[in-house]
DNA sequence: GCGATATGTCAACAGTTGTTGAAAAATGGA
DNA sequence: TCCATTTTTCAACAACTGTTGACATATCGC
C-alpha cells in the first residue's frame, strides 16, 4: 500500500517532528541533539535520519514557518499599526505558531542559514506588506525599524525573557506595540536638518 | 618573579581572550571550539583550560561588559532620547566595546547562563538609568520596552545583518532610535480605554 | 498459513568535544 | 655554567556527536 490516506509511518513522523520543534524552540540548533528529540518523541535515532535524512533537514522542517501577514490595502491608515501588533501577538502567542517562530529566533543568530531565512522572510514577506500601506517613496527603512521592533518585543519576551515583558499582559503588549509601529508609519524621512 | 609588571605568560593570555572574544561575537558559545581559538590565538588548546580553567570561565571572561550609560540626571529631558541613542550607536560600532557586547546577544538565546546575565545588567543598569530621568511612578515598563527597541536594533544590524539596517548610516539610526526612545519616555501608561 | 512490504531496533563507525597530566622547552638570576 | 621557575607542547582520556547498515518485528493482502 504505497500511498494510503494515514499511514502508520505518519504519526510517528509527527511526533518527532513535534518534539524537535519543542526542543529546537527552547535550546536552539545546537543545544539539542538527534538523541534528545528521539528519547522525547519516543523513537529510535535512527528513524529520526530515516524520516528527515539529517539534522540540518529536520531543522528546517521544524523553523517552517509561514507569517500570514493580515491583508493592510483596505485598512484606514490610522489602524494599521494596531492591527499589525494585535497579529503579532496571536501569532507569538499561539503556540501552534508560536513554537517555529521561536525555534527561528532562537537559532539564527548562531545558525547563518536561519539568519538567511530570516532575512528572505523579512524581504518576502514583511517589505511586501509595509510597502503596500505606505505611500511615501522609500519604505523600506521603515519596514527594517518596524522588523526590528517586533523582533526585540519577541525577543526580550519569548526568549530573553526579561520580567518586565514576561508579565506584561498580552493586550497592553499589542497596545504598546501598536502605538511605537503606527509611529514608525507616520513619521518621515529623517534629514540631517532634524535635531 | 612573582609579579613583575608585565610577564611573559600576560600578553599571550590576552592574545587568547582577544580571539576568544572575536570567534565568540561572531559564531556564538556552541559554535567556537577551544582549538578555534587556539588555532586563532597562535596557541595551544591546553593553554586555554591553564590560563581560564573551562570553557565556560573563557567565555565569562570574553563576555564582560559595561554598559557606561552616561549621566542623565542633569540633561534636559527633551534630550534624554537622542543621548542614549547616541552613546548605543558608539558602543555598538567601536570594537572595542562592540565585540563584547556581540558576545553576550549571540549567544544569550541558546546560553542560558548569558540570558541571565543579560538580564542581570538590564535590572543592575538599565532600569536605574531610566528611573533616574523618568519622573512617571512606574517606569519600569518603560525601560523594559527601550531595551526591546535597542536590543531589537543591535538584533537586526549586527546579529542578523539584515540589509536595510546595516546599509543605514549610524547617524541615521541614532536619530531613528533616539526619536523612538523619546516617544516612550513621554508617553504615559496606556489604560484599557486607549484606542 | 505464506510472502512482501513497511516500520522499528540495535550496535557500531569515525569524528569532534572539553579536559587532564606529564614531559619538554624557554627564561633569567646565581 | 647550573638551577629553579615560568611557559609551552604533546599525547591521550572519556564522553558525545551525526550517521550508517544490518537485523528484527509488525502489518496486511492473499
Amino acid at each position: 500500500m504505497p500511498n494510503q490516506p494515514t499511514r502508520k509511518s505518519d504519526r510517528t513522523r509527527a511526533r518527532i517532528l513535534a518534539a524537535a520543534r519543542e526542543l529546537f524552540g527552547e535550546h536552539g540548533f545546537d543545544g539539542v541533539s538527534l538523541r534528545d528529540i528521539a528519547g522525547q518523541a519516543d523513537a529510535d535515532p535512527a528513524l529520526l535520519i530515516r524520516y528527515f535524512q539529517s539534522k540540518d533537514r529536520l531543522f528546517a522542517a521544524a523553523a517552517e514557518i509561514d507569517l500570514r501577514l493580515p491583508e493592510l490595502t483596505g485598512a484606514r491608515p490610522d489602524d494599521v499599526g494596531c492591527i499589525l501588533a494585535a497579529h503579532f501577538v496571536e501569532t507569538w502567542e499561539d503556540p501552534r505558531t508560536g513554537t517555529g517562530l521561536r525555534v527561528l529566533l532562537r537559532s539564527a543568530p548562531t545558525q547563518k542559514e536561519t539568519a538567511e531565512r530570516m532575512r528572505a522572510i523579512f524581504a518576502g514577506q514583511v517589505m511586501p506588506a509595509i510597502r503596500a500601506v505606505d505611500r511615501s517613496g522609500a519604505s523600506d527603512w521603515k519596514a527594517a525599524i518596524i522588523a526590528s521592533q517586533v523582533l526585540g518585543f519577541a525577543l526580550t519576551r519569548y526568549i530573553l525573557e526579561l520580567p518586565a515583558m514576561t508579565h506584561m499582559p498580552g493586550d497592553e503588549l499589542a497596545r504598546h506595540l501598536g502605538r511605537l509601529i503606527q509611529t514608525i508609519l507616520d513619521s518621515e524621512r529623517i534629514t540631517d536638518a532634524d535635531p
